[in-house]
DNA sequence: ACATAACGGTTGACGTGTCAACCAATCTTT
DNA sequence: AAAGATTGGTTGACACGTCAACCGTTATGT
């Protein structure tokens, strides 16, 4: 399935110009690469990762700041944290300062998950960078950075 | 939901720097809002619209080629393009030249489907790359097809 | 202080996406 | 021409994503 040419599609260059198709196709790929390697090394979905990854990040979260920086919907962060925590993964604890928000952090087991996957998530990172010059890394952020934004509009009726 | 401030989050540049991550929230973001208007203007889910636009753009063409040009798995598009079917928007038959390949073409209500929503899907597009002068679109998309030949190699074990 | 609104998170229902197994048609090899 | 491999497409089972309704908690306005 996926070691087949990319770049002999015979669609007109005004089709493959659509931005978002042209994006979702990126994804869909670099999605499918991603849940393969972690099947490989882990039993954890890209979700799941994702989640962990981030939590790892700061230390310590929220799940309402995990939507914030991910746009993952909220009921599936709540589910997946959920089972990251009976897997003993994630340990949350609600916080006292708010009994509303609930702290997310790593537990031991969940670091060293983190610590192996992460391992192997880097190296791919590198390759998947490694024909980038900085600048141009930094022009593709600051394109998504558009895109986001660009986002956010809801209407285009004429 | 949408609504937010989208470039406050507190996390690690490092973090946001993973490539992955970041293109996964801009394409969250474009799919919500394709979503939303999709959901105004017609009935159909984002698989669909893509479906028909892209049978549009060829006239003609096999849920195979699909399958390459967007890498969306080939059972949903096989579900897809029967619901198509159902709806009388998508004509779907047998080639003479192969008895495997089903040729795809839209109806004359299909294409009056496309008509109507691309009017509205062009407005989009052109918000959405009003703030890129020609040169960031052109790095972007290369910068995708980077990403795209990276995306074949799935061992990252060192 | 009270009413109302906003926030953080959970849940249910349902739609969509994903993987693997499968079938028939065609192509390749011998 | 038979055997095996590949292709195009379908299906089933299940995981995941999405939307809306909801609950308890905290913030805001009067």
């Amino acid at each position: 399935m996926q070691n087949q040419i990319l770049d002999d599609d015979r669609f007109s260059p005004e089709f493959r110009s659509f931005i978002t198709f042209r994006l979702a196709k990126t994804t869909n790929l670099l999605n499918a690469q991603a849940a393969h390697v972690l099947r490989k090394h882990s039993d954890l979905s890209l979700t799941e990762w994702r989640i962990i990854s981030l939590i790892n990040a700061v230390d310590e979260t929220t799940a309402s700041e995990i939507v914030k920086t991910t746009f993952i919907d909220k009921g599936q962060i709540s589910r997946t944290v959920r089972s990251l925590a009976n897997k003993g993964l994630v340990l949350a604890k609600q916080r006292e300062s708010s009994r509303r928000q609930t702290a997310l952090k790593l537990s031991p087991d969940g670091k060293a998950l983190h610590r192996r996957v992460v391992a192997v998530m880097a190296n791919r990172q590198r390759h998947l960078t490694s024909e980038f010059m900085d600048d141009e890394l930094a022009a593709f952020h600051a394109a998504l950075d558009k895109l986001d934004r660009a986002s956010r509009m809801r209407d285009f009726d004429t």
